[in-house]
DNA sequence: CACATCCGAGAGCAGTGCTCTCCCTGAGGT
DNA sequence: ACCTCAGGGAGAGCACTGCTCTCGGATGTG
């Protein structure tokens, strides 16, 4: 349902042109930098009229973290192959999520670094987010499923919520909550390292970055029991 | 060497009331809405004025960030119980670490979160950041030299620089890079893991977030090597 | 005592997010 | 065809920011 009135036409065409010139402003200045006045003036509209498309600048910013997410989750599905075994199916899909965060640090940044001020992420920004750990999530389940998965320890602790059972693999034998809570735990510990890259607090630490991040995904993998063949 | 000139005495006093004030703000308001003008204004002084002890609000964040450093690497140092076992140990810094950073979100975001738009990170802060990590490896380096570490698989990869070996355990037949790399991995990973939770991004995945960070950082402790007696 | 330095205050500049008012255009209903 | 009324643009304005500059007065040093 392409929007057939003329104003809806107007309106999302304009709405487009701000959210990508605010995008271009983001990629080079920042999420802190970023500028209602700024993207105006560079659309050639006074700042007062931006304001008929977005309430206020976070909500700008959800738009941008909203579509944030699905860029990056979209690289992440791109980059998983079902087909392919489980450690490498994992580091393929970390691979591409620190290639995408070296790619576009400040969007990453606006992901997954500190809050912005005074701004609680809308309810909206949930269904993107999910999307790279649901990928993680996948790659475990098939494991699961095809038996690649070391049997339960049967360890429940009872720490993890069951909403998390649907995006991380799924019902299994071989997926109990210890194992969830590791897969959990892989999940942020990727965004930890990619995050220690990015923000500068690996610096002159690792002399291959590239090799460090390799062998810390494959320990990952390792230790929520992912293994090949 | 305590200054004798009663003008070094009041500009120390006036730079340290400034730096509590804006230390206020910072735990109030965030970094980003900390304001110059609004310390001046508290302060009871032209905002003008401030610029004489800080050039720039960033070298007040500077102040800030150092600070926040210490801070955080003394309340790791007084958490490790020397005498403990390694796990003990791990476990006891790691739950400093977080509970540091749940009573101090804004200053944990600061050091940890976004890098502040066009804010390089000056050499000053490098000492003081590294405080939290020595930690770590002290750890790590005891238990190698207690013996209780698994021999060193001799993977090296050749992917660390050769900078972090003192501050992670030092030299020790039982330390290889494939050690010292899983390491870095593991000081990563506990700060991803704490900023997911203190960033929101493990909403309603864990139902009791003490037992699975415990849990958690158990299992990191297992990864780089660690075990109790 | 004289000189130099320090330091506070005020005005001012350029920028920000956001609001309010005014006005015109275009779409919908009669 | 007309009238109405919402949609959307422009401009002025408010309160705020970081930062600079200039002007005096206080303070320490030769």
């Amino acid at each position: 349902m392409p929007p057939t009135t003329a104003r809806a036409r107007a309106r999302a065409e304009i709405t487009a042109e701000i959210t990508a010139l605010a995008k271009e402003q983001l990629a080079t200045v920042g999420a802190a930098g970023l500028s209602l006045r700024a993207v105006a003036r560079e659309l050639g509209m006074a700042s007062s009229a931006v304001y008929r498309y977005f309430p206020s600048r976070d909500d700008l910013l959800t738009r941008l973290i909203i579509d944030g997410y699905d860029s990056l989750g979209e690289a992440a599905e791109r980059a998983d192959d079902p087909a392919a075994p489980p450690v490498t199916r994992w580091l393929g899909v970390c691979r591409a999520v620190r290639r995408w965060a070296r790619e576009h640090p400040h969007e990453y940044a606006l992901l997954y670094g500190s809050p912005v001020p005074g701004y609680r992420a809308p309810r909206d920004t949930v269904p993107a987010a999910i999307r790279v750990g649901a990928v993680l999530g996948r790659v475990l389940g098939d494991a699961a499923r095809a038996g690649l998965l070391p049997p339960a320890t049967g360890r429940a602790t009872g720490a993890l919520s069951p909403d998390v059972t649907p995006v991380l693999g799924g019902e299994h034998p071989a997926l109990d909550d210890a194992v969830r809570a590791r897969a959990l735990l892989a999940w942020s510990s990727v965004f930890g390292t990619i995050s220690f890259e990015l923000f500068g607090h690996f610096t002159g630490a690792s002399a291959d970055p590239d090799a460090f991040f390799d062998d810390a995904m494959r320990d990952l993998a390792g230790l929520v029991g992912l293994r090949d063949a």
